[in-house]
DNA sequence: CTGAAAGCGCTTACAG
DNA sequence: CTGAAAGCGCTTACAG
């Protein structure tokens, strides 16, 4: 068997809990026993056994990562690596380490949260996503578990520690922006509308056209699937209008991506026929034909503070929820241009 | 404090051991007392801690995962998250669950991993890359503990059990079918040379071109960073070559969307003047314009098989070491066609 | 500054 | 078919 506590108290000549202290640093051990004891744990090659320290102490120094279905064509998104490494990032600083969810249905999903919490396996847990009425979000609610949320809770905002950015105001910048280049026919290209972020985004977009006057067309609005293969059905839809529009505010790079590629099919060019403006900034909108324009969420960011808001919820589960808003900024790269009555007049 | 398997056996009148056995329905107990216990495990919402069970019988129905550093570049490559979903339907599958190393460099990967063994947080690893000369592999095998490896171990593959496509082959392939098209200045731009699929693939490229008689040109062989920039790395040396490749042999997607990026900033088409056929086949293959010639590797099967051998590797320590190969395929789409001494023939 | 003891919540021979 | 007991490897009051 491996070697264990008393091996160590043993060959140091000191009792178990006098190890179990120097492991623990604690300050009332002399440094000359912290020695001897650091010797023979050395020499014998001693290193703690987790799970009968979590069962001691009540405490796995672990936090589980709740992603949405694997078979969800979200799970592709470049977002989540880059979120990954913010959490990451944030947890290893900390010496904690990540459980991940496993499982493609959202029961499956549920049933591996609840056995990370009641299983006691983690400490806390970050969701990576908010969708509306979300089951895993209720349930990690009424057992009042540590937990944080990336994006805004639909129901309850308050009720829940979460980091997010403020789309709404993102999406009014992005669509204001269209406005004064002179664009009236905006559309809106949005994602899975079970997702907060869209119905945020959708109504920054409204508000700014409202604002302006622009009277809505419901027909500048639709909805798909995240990610390309969206983009490509949304082309269909805005482009067989009477009227298409002539900017395109998209939920999402990759979706971007898509449209931009069915554009170019269609023989419509970016952005002299359409400008576009899309969000998240992943790295590949940079090298997209021409490069995006895109608004930058700070997706590692998220990641980041989202573990740190958790750990201060772990050290103090009664303290106040708290929102914390993570800046954005509108990258400007070549997909937009200034509309005028008739033709191109600049790239910017 | 939570319901334990007392409480249970109290409310039963049965002993806690008996508890434990309808837990993990021993045959031995009659259909009668089980029915008893199950009841009151509902009643109370009784749920096992898994700390105290791992502890008790050594196992923890968990497999650790080792990325590559979140720092790197390679991170973010949507290669990623499709071996994710694999090794998460497969552990899913099994019921185990999933532990992701944290940290950015090497050192401290490493010493996640070391934590992850000694500390009997998981009971088998899969690493999900293959680079030479790697501290966790070497590691892991001095440590003889349960792994299993996606890609190929450089040094004594035989010792280690790993799920690989065959990368020689496969690039052998391409190579052949551009040779077969009438090209002759075929270049190949490779990854990160440390990573054995590089490597790999390198050869089979080399060999293919002594095949056919058409000699190695130094000039021909770049390796760039994995992603994108490196691709626009790769187009600025070949291209200013005095007689620039009309093939390219691209190891990553993302790396051939990079190449023909930079191709339409300098003038040059694809596939009229250049020819690209690139690995993986990820997603956004299909939607570059053009959509991407590209070898399917099978990313998902890669990270399904790896977990299904470390689960036999786990049942039978002992069992001998394999290899398991995931069969490619090429995927032609628009962005090879045939070469003629002087302009295009048909676009294939 | 250090030790003896109890306990964390399970599992698993051993007995019957 | 079921129970009593020991043990997994730690931590943490309690005492001194």
């Amino acid at each position: 068997m491996a070697v264990t506590i008393k091996d160590v108290a043993k060959l140091a000549n000191v009792a178990p809990s006098t190890v179990s202290r120097v492991i623990a640093n604690n300050p009332r051990i002399s440094e000359q026993t912290k020695r001897r004891v650091r010797e023979a744990m050395e020499y014998l090659g001693y290193h703690p056994n987790y799970n009968a320290r979590s069962l001691a102490n009540k405490s796995t120094q672990t936090i589980g990562l709740v992603m949405p279905s694997s078979a969800d064509k979200v799970f592709q998104n470049p977002f989540f690596p880059e979120v990954l490494r913010g959490i990451s990032t944030k947890a290893h600083e900390k010496e904690y380490t990540l459980y991940m969810s496993t499982g493609s249905k959202e029961e499956d999903i549920l049933e591996g949260v609840m056995g990370m919490v009641h299983g006691r396996r983690v400490d806390g847990i970050v969701m990576l996503y908010s969708r509306i009425d979300d089951k895993i979000m209720t349930f990690l609610q009424e057992q009042n578990f540590p937990f944080t949320v990336i994006g805004k809770p639909f129901a309850l905002p308050d009720t829940i520690t979460h980091v997010d950015n403020d789309n709404y105001r993102a999406a009014k910048d992005v669509t204001e922006h269209f406005i004064e280049k002179g664009h009236e026919c905006i559309a809106f290209v949005g994602g899975n509308l079970d997702l907060v972020v869209t119905v945020d985004r959708l109504s920054g977009y409204e508000k700014a056209l409202r604002e302006a006057g622009i009277p809505h067309n419901d027909d500048y609005v639709v909805h798909v699937e995240f990610l390309k293969e969206g983009g490509q059905e949304a082309v269909m839809e805005l482009f067989s209008l009477p009227k298409p529009p002539t900017a395109l505010v998209v939920v999402d790079d990759l979706m971007a991506l898509g449209i931009m590629s069915k554009l170019d099919e269609i023989g419509l060019s970016v952005p002299e026929d359409v400008s576009i403006i899309s969000f998240n900034n992943v790295m590949l909108a940079e090298y997209a034909s021409p490069p995006l324009t895109s608004v930058d969420i700070n997706i590692f960011e998220l990641g980041y503070e989202a573990v740190n808001c958790l750990l201060e919820k772990i050290a103090d589960p009664d303290a106040e929820n708290k929102r914390v808003c993570i800046p954005h900024k509108v990258v400007e790269r070549w997909t937009v241009r200034t509309q005028t009555e008739n033709g191109i007049e600049n790239v910017k």
